[in-house]
RNA sequence: GGGCGGUUAGCUCAGCUGGUUAGAGCGCCUCUCUUACAAAGAGGAGGUCGUAGGUUCGAGUCCUAUACCGCCCA
């Protein structure tokens, strides 16, 4: 094995045989008949780039799988791609203008189909590229994509039956239109900026009169709209006008003055101008008064003929003519800058305008009143729990708005409605229609818009297995598990899967709901292009490698919350993965054959790993490791399956490196080098058992390095552990019994080490040479007599100067006395003590102590005594006693300094 | 306006069901290229856990109020 880990050498290799071998497989289980444990993947856009959004999903989600291939559940992750309507449509017109220079339109619907069909051809599996990259054991047999064959006939089902149900309506109204996307959008794709816009004043003359009611708006050109102008009914400076006539302002256009509710006394000038066709709030309120709707504007956002001499221009434009010529007629009053919010489109970010359109809209309501329930119900479960609050909120059937689901798009499921051109007869069909059910005419037309693509994508988790078909995976893997996506799509998308699971399939898709957080910059700002903060996942994988990037997302932060990532945090996991590199060539190189003899005995020993307590006499350290492994398997086990992913892949993190390789593989040196076979045999079986179970539980986060150091560690052994092929396939561990005597033990010897480290690094003594010592423990004489080779090896003490006691005879001289609780260790260090310097160390550290015995004493004389249970109480006065040990002794240590 | 999250070491973050001496990585200081690893090892400095109350024998952890930052919804 080389000295650093190569990753680059390493990654496609392993995945590449993974997937030749079918692991990534259900079929591949142990168990045929296991339990399945599923996940649909949340399909990328098949026009996007790798993000920190299909990094952070791919990271948890392939964790998930692998976690629950290795507890040998049938793990299936469902791959596949979305067709992103709007924003693939979007991508692709622009490349046609650019290069060829023709508008969609000018190309035609059928040919531009097929130009974005070509385009994905192209540029669609870049991204699949790229999420293999990051280690994702999918099936990618079973990939799908929303458009295909299969998937298009759920949407038809799926349209059809809530058609028929009557769930599918066609609704004329107020609609949330992208002008430059020409599509209406649905309400939560319109986004709110709080932006600086000017509000305009101008005057409203009363009919055949010079008074005038003064008026506000922030889009003067919307005035050519305006059907009334409403003021609150208890507002004493107009409400004696309600009822006047009013003149459109250079149109001249006569119109209402109405008294409503809904006109705020505080904002602009109190008086409201009602603009229905336009504004969501004005069109409610010519809905009570019965006011005329009169639309401006046309699918560009354009004015139209209803806009007079204006006709023609746009809607800015239009704003800034408008306004002067109002200004030449007198008609103004003043302007100033207002902040407001502004609508703008999720995808292209324009500013929505709210403009009279005839949609296709999903009657919500009963879709949610069954979703509310499932969660209400537990059938299924949100985390972080508090994302159930905001579900909850949305999901409300007495508030939620029905679905606009039509899109003036060509780019996606065209909805499947036709109307018969004879008898105008309309109907919804599975299978393309020739004629008209009705009057059997050959004249039909079909809707020309297409369906959103979050419709299709809210069938995702069945759609993807064969449905609508009863097939043997429908069967088989649905209901799916747990779905895993980022909480900001909860209401695009999980919402709707758990509204048409239920509704189509009568199960809920899937039992848990996993959300997690965005992936900011270091200094928790979104990362953006303009702000130049946005660092590309690529070269950061190209640098440090899959493992250390999955490390990182999947231990960096913590479920459901924003995470804002560093590359030196990227950088420590790169250093982590090659630590683990060495440790295990350590261990390796120390099981090879040659570095001693292979004998019975010892391929015995390691064909037992698993029962190394009960077939070694094991040492200290021996069963100090072991013990702390099976705290670490358990307590990351359990986190595990309590998603708490980040704190499990800590502990691994800080076992492997600050038990393992700090304390054990250190300690395991001195038999691996005594020469005494038994000893060097037992202790490579103990290295190499707790490597092997460290690695598989750091599997799932750091798939390359831990496989690829698990098959050097697999062609070691030979035949002799009995282990599977693959470590992606082997047993997740089982934690053994917790030996609490050797790990408190242990512990006392791991302080004395440091103790001394510690004296000798601030009195700057050589690092190689060796110090005499005494240690002096009236409790625990026989752990120091019997480990006098560790404490030489690791602290650096003279073996055969070390002299081990129970109780002291006479003060040594010329000795600088380390104090501990249970033992005083002395260290021929004398000619180096500065006395003065000596004294001050001593008096600090016993101030300390004597403030932690006043501490301890007030608090076990408290009520804390009685209340507290037992074994906390025990654990506090065995404290208060070692500092009464430890304050004796260093009495008499100042005594002696004089 | 309603809701949610955050505020812990210079920076970025952990801290699970409250247990009494609050941890990590990076950065900083000292020493060491000791035959697994300098992408490392050994040692060290650094925090009244946003603020004010409360509950409790005991609060970073629970409750109330409040400030600031961020997000979502209306």
């Amino acid at each position: 094995m080389p000295k650093t880990y190569d990753f680059a050498s390493t990654e496609q290799r392993l995945y590449d045989w993974w997937w030749q071998k079918g692991w990534f497989k259900p079929e591949s289980a142990r168990n045929p008949e296991a339990e399945p444990f599923v996940i649909s993947i949340p399909p990328p856009n098949v026009t996007g780039e790798l993000h920190w959004g299909h990094a952070m999903f791919v990271s948890i989600e392939d964790l998930m799988i692998r976690y629950a291939r290795m507890k040998g559940y049938r793990a299936l992750w469902v791959p596949g791609m979305d067709h992103a309507g709007i924003a693939t449509q979007l991508q692709v017109e622009k490349q046609l203008l650019r290069t060829e220079e023709v508008t969609k339109d000018e190309l035609g619907r059928e040919e531009f189909v097929k130009r974005v069909w070509q385009w994905k051809a192209k540029y669609g599996d870049i991204i699949q590229t790229q999420i293999r990259r990051l280690g994702a054991s999918a099936d990618w047999d079973r990939e799908r994509f929303t458009l295909d064959e299969g998937l298009s006939r759920a949407v038809r089902e799926a349209f059809v039956r809530l058609y028929d149900k009557g769930l599918i309506y066609r609704g004329t109204r107020l609609v949330n239109w992208s002008p430059g996307l020409k599509t209406a959008v649905s309400d939560i794709e319109v986004e709110y900026s709080e932006e600086q816009a000017t509000l305009y004043y101008f005057k409203y003359r009363l009919a055949g009169s010079d008074e005038y009611i003064p008026v506000a708006t922030i889009r003067p050109e919307t005035i050519l709209g305006d059907t009334a102008v409403a003021v609150h009914p208890d507002d004493e400076r107009y409400k004696h006008l309600i009822g006047c006539s009013v003149l459109v302002p250079i149109l001249d256009r006569e119109i209402p003055v109405i008294g409503d509710t809904a006109v705020s006394l505080d904002f602009g000038t109190g008086a409201l101008k009602v603009t229905p066709g336009h504004d969501p709030v004005d069109y409610d309120i010519a809905m009570r008064h019965k006011l005329p709707i009169i639309n401006i504007l046309t699918t560009e956002a354009k004015i139209n003929e209803n806009g007079g001499a204006y006709q023609g221009l746009d809607r800015f434009e239009a704003r800034k003519k408008f306004w002067a010529d109002m200004e030449t007629a007198g008609l103004t009053l003043k302007t100033e800058p207002y902040l407001t919010s502004i609508p703008r489109a999720q995808r292209g970010g324009e500013i929505i305008e709210p403009m009279i359109s005839t949609q296709w809209y999903v009657k919500i309501k009963p879709l949610a009143e069954k979703a509310y329930a499932a969660v209400q119900n537990g059938q299924i479960k949100i985390i972080p729990e508090r994302f159930e609050k905001v579900y909850y909120n949305w999901m409300n059937p007495e508030t939620i708005k029905d679905w606009c689901i039509s899109r003036q798009l060509w780019w996606g499921h065209r909805i499947p409605v036709w109307t018969c051109e004879n008898c105008e007869h309309e109907w919804a069909a599975r299978i393309d229609p020739t004629h008209c059910p009705k009057c059997n005419s050959a004249h039909l037309r079909q809707d020309p818009d297409v369906l959103d693509t979050w419709f299709s994508s809210g069938l995702w988790p069945f759609s993807t297995l064969g449905w609508p078909d009863d097939t043997l995976d429908l069967r088989t893997y649905y209901p799916t598990s747990v779905m895993e996506t980022g909480y900001d799509i909860l209401f695009f998308w999980v919402a709707r899967m758990i509204m048409f699971g239920l509704e189509m399939t009568g199960q809920p898709p899937f039992h848990t709901v996993y959300l997690h957080g965005i992936v900011r910059d270091e200094h928790g700002r979104k990362m953006s292009k303009s702000l130049g903060n946005a660092l590309d996942p690529i070269p950061l994988l190209d640098q440090f490698g899959t493992d250390a990037f999955r490390f990182t997302i999947l231990t960096a932060g913590t479920p459901g919350n924003d995470l804002n990532l560093g590359v030196s945090r990227i950088e420590s996991n790169r250093n982590f993965a090659n630590k683990i590199w060495n440790v295990a060539r350590f261990v390796i190189s120390n099981l090879e054959v040659g570095s001693w003899k292979l004998d019975a005995a010892r391929g015995e020993m390691l064909s037992n790993l698993q029962h190394l307590t009960s077939n070694f006499q094991l040492t200290l350290p021996d069963r100090w490791i072991l013990s702390r492994l099976n705290t670490t398997i358990a307590s990351v086990t359990r986190l595990m399956d309590n998603y708490e992913y980040g704190e499990a892949g800590r502990q691994a993190y800080d076992f492997l490196w600050g038990e393992y390789a700090d304390w054990y593989l250190e300690a395991s040196k001195i038999p691996l080098n005594s020469g005494d076979g038994a000893a060097r045999n037992r202790t490579a079986a103990v290295l190499a058992h707790v490597l092997d179970q460290t690695l598989r539980l750091l599997h799932p986060y750091i798939p390359f390095v831990t496989e690829e150091i698990w098959q050097n560690l697999k062609q070691t052994l030979g035949n002799n552990a009995n282990w599977p092929e693959a470590l992606i396939i082997a047993d997740w561990p089982q934690p053994g019994p917790i030996d609490a005597p050797a790990e408190a033990d242990m512990a006392l010897l791991m302080d004395a080490i440091r103790a001394i480290r510690n004296a000798r690094a601030e009195r700057n003594v050589e690092a190689s040479k060796k110090l005499a010592s005494m240690i002096i423990s009236a409790e625990k004489s026989a752990l120091f007599e019997s480990h006098r080779a560790e404490l030489s090896f690791l602290a650096r003490i003279d073996a055969d100067a070390l002299y081990v006691a129970d109780h002291l005879d006479a003060q040594p001289q010329g000795a600088l006395p380390v104090v501990l609780g249970t033992a005083t260790i002395y260290l021929p260090l004398a000619q180096m003590i500065d006395v003065a310097a000596e004294r001050e160390r001593l008096d600090k550290e016993q101030k300390e102590v004597t403030s932690q015995i006043e501490r301890l004493t007030k608090l076990l004389s408290s009520d804390f005594a009685n209340k507290a249970p037992a074994n906390v109480v025990q654990k506090e006065r065995d404290k208060l006693a070692d500092y009464q040990v430890r304050a004796e002794k260093l009495k008499e240590q100042l005594e002696r300094l004089g």
